[in-house]
DNA sequence: CCAAAAGTGTTATGCTTACACCCATGC
DNA sequence: GCATGGGTGTAAGCATAACACTTTTGG
């Protein structure tokens, strides 16, 4: 079924009885920073679309998981692990990629503010530069990119309609008021202050950290999530 | 970045500079019948897992998008088209597939009554014998397929929970009766009757077909979903 | 006339929404 | 003392959940 050599040159060959596609995981960052919600994105270096910014990732090795591969490529390109991830979707359009048939499994990561802050954007193989991009404000994207972010913008979304993880995008102390600003940025509507307070601390996921953000004006306090929070909001069992 | 060449068997080889795995799709098929939910599986003729049952898959061409190729498995399987399709998850663990490193994309199918009837359930190329299998008591089945299978139930669980799609898997006219069975079978809890049919008429995406199951009782009012029903439902917002 | 499934309304409860004012701080 | 964002309660409307009896048919 499958063949491995070494040609004359040295170099090692895969040869198959069948053609194979190249598999690659890409993965779509989001942190909220400034008031902005952001994702990362790295300037290729060559061709195709070189000079173009594009999603991390990178091919899929033989012996890891699928998210192994995710989680690598983010600690390889970024210096980033331990974040909340989750997988996206599979998109395998034959012409999405002009140097042949690639198949990009696609993951969903929420990044604190203080994980983004101490990234090391390091231009990796084929990266010249990385850095944070206002969602609402993009440049072009390579390959079928700009679709697969709007997915998971979409995504996203969801996420924040229904469960309560926005926090996952903050630093691990926040106000209220900077977790309202992340559902307001992320769902593009203003949300009434009492009612979002009501329901957040309704949730029982957030705590008092006893301490204030200190200020322009009156210091706010300060909360950070439980342990249990993620596993709680997921099992309110909105969709994965 | 790839050969292709003609070996002295003439046996067409493909020569890549990495390894690549390969890549599968795989459709877990739901319909509703007899009071039961079932799903469809062929039973392997070859090696490995030979004589146990798989859910119905096969590899990705190189010119065909992810869905065509679950679209196509499936007439190639079934005789089914035009079925409601969305994509599932992607698995890619490596060790599971015995052979080699198999990542399989799978979709989830929601078929009519008439259609699962009309199914042309053909052993294809690997496939000894195909048939439905009420998912409440199945047999063992090969690769991580049972996994694969909890999952979509799971994601059909949430599906009924948050539309009205459950419809898809009745015949194309149902009593509101049998359209209940389908909740409670899937969600596996009594619904309160008065309650379903208020909920379900409020949705309006059902109409009265006009006529009647004659049956062994009281004849119960037909009906059938509008064409608007599946967009609608879908444009509820619940997750894709 | 009996068995079996079809069909039908009302009430109580909890959740969601809308809405306006005082409080603490920095300058 | 004023500008700015932090913080708080209540009432109305709406959706959900609980609940039992009558109707229609076949045998």
């Amino acid at each position: 079924m499958m063949g491995q050599s070494q040609s004359a040159t040295g170099m090692q060959q895969y040869t198959y009885a069948h053609p194979r596609p190249s598999v690659t995981v890409d993965v779509v960052l989001f942190t909220f920073n400034d008031g902005e919600l952001r994702t990362l994105l790295i300037q290729r270096g060559g061709p195709p679309y070189a000079g173009q910014w594009a999603l991390p990732g990178g091919f899929v090795r033989m012996d890891e998981s699928l998210e192994a591969a995710a989680q690598r490529e983010l600690l390889e390109e970024t210096g980033v692990r331990d974040v909340y991830l989750e997988q996206l979707y599979t998109f395998g359009d034959p012409q999405r990629d002009p140097r042949g048939r690639v198949i990009t499994v696609v993951y969903f990561a929420l990044l604190s503010a203080e994980q983004a802050a101490r990234m090391a954007v390091r231009g990796g193989d084929d990266a010249q530069d990385a850095r944070w991009w206002n969602v609402y404000d993009l440049p072009d994207l390579a390959f079928d990119h700009r679709s697969i972010l709007d997915y998971a913008l979409q995504r996203l979304r969801w996420k924040l309609e229904w469960t309560a993880l926005g926090f996952l995008l903050l630093p691990s102390q926040f106000t209220l008021s900077e977790l309202q600003s992340v559902y307001e940025t992320v769902l593009k509507e203003a949300l009434d202050k009492r009612n979002f307070r009501r329901k957040i601390l309704a949730a029982e996921i957030l705590e008092e950290g006893g301490g204030y953000r200190e200020g322009d004006h009156r210091p706010a306090k300060l909360y950070h999530f439980t342990a249990k929070a993620i596993e709680l909001e997921q099992a309110r069992r909105r969709f994965p």
